[in-house]
DNA sequence: AACCGTGACTGGTCATACCAGTTGACCAGA
DNA sequence: TCTGGTCAACTGGTATGACCAGTCACGGTT
């Protein structure tokens, strides 16, 4: 499969490059960052890219500008946002931070839970269409990326089903997220995507409005993955719990 | 109490006008915005302005940007992150979206369980900090603000306890957002912020790692301004479940 | 009908000037 | 000594005009 090459705008290197400096605490909370005409020339960019890369660390809650001021370099674990999430997941070299991975495994199950919950108690309609998307995973019968993709179906009509916007939006960071890493976390949620007979019991519970059951079978499905990310923690980070 | 004078630049104008257009469903998923040279025109400002929010829109994933071709708007139900939602709490009129607020509560319900959970099993030393808050707010003694500011502090202890940077990330946006409504949350979020002894209950269980305990407390008190904002949502929406 | 230029769009980059707010050093007056 | 004001040298914010670099649709060629 070839990939398209990946091109980035000037503006865009620049902010991952701050950003990389940033989460990975190389400048410190607090320091300021060099002035917009000095990081012009130490990168050998014109100033409105500067500028444009600046207000995107802004945004994200990376840095503070002050007008006649100094852009000052926030504390990201006390002002970031979720989304931020993406980026902390891979330490700067490319290999996945086992913590932090954790950590979306264990949101990915809080969250999944009540999502399958709400679904059944206001939509158990959602029943149908999710038993059809069932048997569509047995007609896969192996086919992993298309299990993949079934799944990625399943737990969005769940959390339509939810009709809880917060749940949608934050359900697509973590899509987003193991999209991204895909080659990284498909085999850790292999498991659960080759589990048809599990997604059927959720289709039937939400479908009855069973939403006790519901939960049940949906904790049971995420567990998987959230106890396979856990062991690869608790071997690198022994001194855990 | 005095406030600082807010001072927003052009290109954050620029920024927030063209985002309430895109939330507010005003441009349609799919259709293209003016070009940039137009939009200066129309906005009356420089190209730089409009590029820079134009990036911001880019980052927070409202928008596609093409080189050569046309920017297009993004159906945000399917793209934006988890940071979005505190723009949609708000319908642009500048009150409370009762489902949207209903949806945030309960995602600090889900996840604020499973931070006590967490906390109690691995830093349940924690549990003597909290103990101490809870002192605190014995002595604050009614008083609101001040209460408001120990809840807080108390729920980022646990929150640090759970060591998930995730969690801690989501916590940071929902903060916000509670805070940056406050004047409407205050009242829905007095009940929980007043009960001291089930913040103390909460301390005590995680201070001696009774995980179960601890969580069964911690959603008797998220519980109350869950439950205020869903007897809103489900007043003004009787068709609802 | 299928193909392929070409030109008129689109966004991306650049240099330069000037406006506007902040900071700190310095100095006059109480 | 302390207060307040002035000023110069920073900082970021805005504006302009030019040019580079992709896209796309139109119109002519095959």
């Amino acid at each position: 499969m070839l990939k398209p090459v990946e091109k980035k705008s000037l503006s865009d290197a620049v902010f991952e490059q701050l950003r990389d400096e940033i989460v990975s605490g190389r400048m410190e909370p607090g320091s300021a960052l060099p002035a917009e005409r000095a990081l012009c020339e130490m990168l050998n960019v014109n100033r409105g890219a500067v500028r444009e890369a600046l207000k995107k660390l802004e945004q994200a809650r990376l840095v503070a500008i002050q007008h006649g001021g100094a852009t000052r370099v926030l504390d990201f674990r006390e002002t970031g946002g979720l989304d931020l999430i993406a980026v902390l997941v891979t330490s700067t070299d490319g290999r996945l931070d086992p913590k932090v991975a954790r950590g979306v495994m264990e949101l990915r199950s809080a969250l999944g839970a009540d999502i399958v919950r709400r679904c059944a108690a206001r939509e158990p309609q959602r029943g149908t269409q999710l038993m059809e998307i069932a048997q569509q995973m047995d007609a896969a019968d192996g086919d992993l990326e298309r299990l993949l993709d079934l799944n990625l179906e399943f737990w969005t009509q769940l959390v339509e089903g939810s009709r809880n916007v917060a749940y949608r939006l934050a359900f697509n960071t973590v899509r987003d997220l193991l999209d991204e890493l895909s080659g990284i976390f498909a085999s850790l949620l292999a498991e659960e995507t080759t589990d048809v007979d599990t997604h059927r019991r959720i289709a039937k519970a939400v479908g009855a409005g069973e939403i006790d059951d519901a939960e049940f079978y949906a904790r049971d499905l995420i567990s998987r993955g959230e106890t396979r990310v856990s062991k690869i923690t608790e071997l690198m980070d022994p001194e855990q719990t």
